[in-house]
RNA sequence: GCGGAAGUGGCGGAAUUGGUAGACGCGCUGGACUUAGGAUCCAGUGGAGCAAUCCGUGGGGGUUCGAGUCCCCCCUUUCGCACCA
């Protein structure tokens, strides 16, 4: 469809801008031509642009992921026109509890379901113009994929970074199944369906991720990520320093023990007046006494029961006294051994020295129990005679007292003393405590890769050869979940009955599945080696691509699936499969989007389908919409009356292509302009500053068409590459039109002349004591005292200086400042 | 409670290092062209005032020739985490 001939004849009417024409026709030849096509193999400058994979809903694409994946697509045409060899692949996070339920609730098998949301989806991106290369599309459904989904954790396995324990786990009763602790969100609902989550005790897999705390905290020093990620990662990993004490009990019934406790406080231990255990602490059976072991059974069967939420969100202290003694090792005093749910096992030790004088916690349970309070630090303009009402907590800069020796350290010389001391006689140590836990990885469900164990009655737990890989997940017809804790596999004893790989004798398959976000921990390793069904990662691309140049997605990921993937890439780094250790070099979260300042939510019925916007305003009009609503950082307000603007934009370029004439010299103005323009956009996309590129381009074609003037040849075309990463398909179009050779994405970005943008002629602002009085034209270069006589010069500046001015301030080609 | 982000016209939002507050877009007002236009184009658009001018970036102080921006104290919204010793 060329236009020239038409566009040139006055007596036909102007060719209107057609987004549906065109865009259908460059998708066609996009196809065609392989366009979107990367040669990894001949690649000389790798740009790995990676954006966060969807899971294929039956709803269809949601505009919350096309607003992510139009933010990495600019970025990544954005680079290409740089000159990069730029990879954009993607694929379907398909396994899951999402996809499984929503299954159950229409009835459809997922296995026949998910192909079938699959292709959906695959309609609707191709319809959005994003620049991938389809040719390496994955699914982690796909046995060729979830095949090393399985020999990852066979890897972790060999390296004994997986293990299995009888664990208390997040149970959630309406997925029936556990939860990593990722996954248990607003202090104790399911991630997934919102429903309360129990604690259970099973027996899980878990993956060792703790391990590499320090790790994952140390290197994210190093990397260019969003800094709202890294700081949720650094609370999430939890580092907090402190001591291990030991307090040895005394005999009240069997044999005397110790207890071990973390603290960042073990400078306040002269104040620890009882100790308190978790009631599941393994020392609770031994050290309750005759007399007392009724109350403390109650009490434990009472907080097992207790589900989390309650449990978490009560701040009110129940507890039951064991009836032994430790003794605490600085004042060699006898106190009173408790134990409450307010101490978690899951963290430090499971037990605490609690010092009421300087804990919140510790002064309520003390309270509510009447156990002694003593003050043993005390802060600047303080006697530490009265009575507290609350602990004195922030005594970080407070004296010691009531402490023996160490009265009068202040409180950080007194941690180091005081440890230091004990240490001597063995009962302290100092000690980092991370909060993360290992993760969870098994789950009661059917859709997802089975575990690839194999248990045996001589064996025991036997990894599944690598060359019996893939484990395949059967047909079943019956894939509901119950209640029972196993997953509906062990319902098939067709299936997990299998000859143990050592032995031969009869095995029993592990009939859970992994989780989820083991499948997407590690997908941007297998793009590249797409269809490689020899290794997980072939070394030579591997090498080539990664780690990924550019990575943007989504925050609510900060602590699962990219701190998952860090953690993995650590171990496939340190088991020598890789030669980097993170990832994903660059991360950038978006924002997100809400629609006329509410959320979009399915029970509003406001949710914004893409395909009734992209048929009605074009997907280059809704890209640039989506794009301009706000900071891509911060997200926006999705506004639909607004979009008329994105489109009048794309319309008013087209007419000024299709008016544009190349007789005579471009206006040196308006070439000012455009340069100013070219260097703004080029500035503007690396920040992601989506919004403010395209009010720079829409400013420049108001220049451009200015009183209705027939705009240069010269004036338009640099500006039909700077649309091009926002707005594809009308770009090539223009190209085209204008005699560009094959794709515009292969030509080369503008580049701007700084001379030509510097204006020669600036308005200086005029101050007089700091408030603007006026503004003149003067020189971009002129001197302080030239410009300090045009200004007075002016009458507005005038009136308000009589005399002398007192100081005058320059700020050159900005503005003066007049004191009076 | 802890941690993050953010409070700017009627609305979405601009504003390198402190230096013209409100770019760009929506909406609105007026006009042009039109049989007509929800199309297109032009002009205007923070508030008050005839005007000079004054007031304006959540509130209150401060630093500075000059503060949306820096400092102190509040208030609000929002998102994570949450009895983490």
């Amino acid at each position: 469809m060329d236009n020239s001939a038409t566009r040139n004849d006055p007596l036909s009417p102007p060719v209107a801008y057609d987004p549906t024409a065109i865009e259908r026709k460059w998708q066609r030849i996009w196809q065609q031509r392989g366009t979107n096509h990367t040669d990894l193999q001949r690649a000389q400058r790798p740009f790995y642009a990676l954006m966060m994979f969807p899971y294929p809903s039956a709803e269809g694409l949601h505009v919350g992921n096309l607003f992510a994946f139009t933010g990495n697509d600019i970025y990544g045409r954005f680079q290409r026109l740089m000159g990069h060899n730029v990879f954009e692949p993607l694929g379907y996070d398909a396994f899951g509890i999402h996809s499984e339920n929503y299954a159950l609730k229409v009835g459809v098998h997922p296995m026949e379901l998910i192909p079938r949301n699959i292709e959906n989806f695959q309609r609707q991106l191709e319809s959005a113009g994003l620049m991938v290369d389809w040719r390496y599309r994955l699914a982690t459904t796909d046995p060729s994929y979830y095949k090393w989904t399985q020999w990852l954790f066979l890897k972790l396995f060999d390296q004994g970074l997986a293990y299995r324990k009888k664990a208390a786990v997040n149970w959630c009763p309406s997925c029936k199944t556990v939860l990593a602790n990722e996954q248990v969100v607003s202090g104790g609902f399911c991630e997934r369906c919102g429903t309360e989550v129990e604690q259970r005790l099973l027996e899980q897999w878990f993956f060792r991720i703790s391990d590499y705390a320090p790790r994952l905290l140390d290197n994210l020093d190093h990397i260019d990520w969003s800094e709202t990620t890294k700081t949720a990662q650094r609370n999430w990993i939890g580092r907090s320093e402190g001591a291990e004490l030991k307090f040895e009990t005394r005999k009240v019934s069997g044999e005397a023990c110790e207890i071990r406790v973390f603290t960042t406080r073990p400078d306040t231990i002269y104040g620890a007046t009882y100790m308190v255990l978790a009631p599941e602490h393994p020392l609770v059976e031994p050290l309750t006494t005759a007399k007392e072991k009724k109350k403390v059974d109650a009490y434990r069967e009472r907080t097992t029961k207790q589900d989390l939420v309650a449990r978490k969100t009560s701040t009110d202290k129940t507890g039951a006294f064991t009836g032994s003694y430790a003794i605490n090792p600085a004042t060699g005093k006898e106190i009173p051994i408790w134990i409450s749910d307010y101490v978690l096992m899951e963290y430090g030790t499971g037990a605490i020295m609690a010092v009421p004088g300087h804990d919140q916690r510790d002064f309520d349970f003390a309270k509510e129990f009447d156990l002694p309070i003593v003050r043993v630090v005390r802060g600047e303009r303080d006697d530490a005679n009265t009575p507290l009402d609350e602990a004195f907590a922030e005594g970080e800069n407070g004296t010691l007292v009531n402490s023996g020796m160490f009265d009068g350290y202040d409180v950080d010389a007194a941690k180091k003393a005081i440890v230091e001391y004990l240490a001597k006689a063995g009962s302290a140590k100092p000690v980092v405590n991370y909060r993360l836990h290992d993760w969870c990885i098994s789950r009661q469900r059917y859709w997802g890769p089975p575990i690839p164990i194999i248990y045996c009655e001589d064996c025991g737990t036997v990894p599944v050869p690598e060359k019996d890989l893939p484990v395949l997940l059967p047909f079943i017809e019956d894939f509901k979940p119950d209640d029972s804790g196993v997953s509906p596999l062990a319902r098939h004893e067709e299936w997990y009955r299998v000859a143990c790989p050592k032995c031969g004798k009869t095995g029993r398959r592990e009939t859970d599945v992994s989780d989820n976000f083991l499948d997407n921990s590690w997908y941007f390793l297998r793009y590249p080696s797409v269809g490689n069904d020899e290794v997980p990662f072939e070394k030579s691309v591997t090498k080539k691509w990664l780690p990924v140049t550019s990575y943007i997605g989504g925050n609510e990921h900060a602590v699962l699936h990219l701190l998952y993937s860090r953690f993995l890439t650590m171990v496939l780094h340190d088991a020598g499969h890789l030669d980097f250790e993170e990832p994903f070099t660059r991360f950038r979260a978006h924002g997100h989007i809400i629609r006329e300042g509410a959320k979009m939510s399915k029970t509003q019925g406001n949710i914004v389908n893409p395909d009734e916007y992209i048929e009605k305003w074009g997907a280059d009009a809704f890209r640039t919409y989506l794009m301009f609503l706000g900071p891509y950082e911060q997200g926006g307000d999705f506004r639909d009356a607004s979009i008329s603007g994105s489109r009048r934009f794309l319309d008013r370029l087209f007419a000024s292509v299709q008016s544009m004439t190349a007789d005579g010299e471009p206006d040196h103005e308006v070439m000012r302009k455009l340069h100013q323009t070219i260097r703004k956009v080029s500035e503007d996309i690396p920040r992601l500053s989506y919004n403010t590129a395209i009010a720079a381009m829409m400013e420049y074609i108001n220049v451009v068409r200015r009183g209705e003037r027939t705009p240069h040849r010269d004036e338009v075309l640099p500006l039909i590459t700077l649309v091009a990463p926002f707005a594809p398909h009308i770009a090539e179009e223009l190209w085209e039109q204008n005699g560009g050779k094959g794709s515009i994405f292969d030509s080369a970005w503008p580049t701007f002349d700084p001379a030509l943008a510097a204006d020669d002629m600036i308005e200086l602002v005029v101050q007089v004591n700091g408030k603007v009085r006026s503004r003149v034209t003067v020189p971009r270069d002129i001197e302080e005292k030239e410009a300090l006589v045009a200004a007075l010069e002016d009458s507005a500046v005038a009136k308000f200086v009589t005399g002398a001015p007192k100081k005058v301030i320059f700020v050159p080609g900005r503005l003066i400042n007049v004191v009076v």
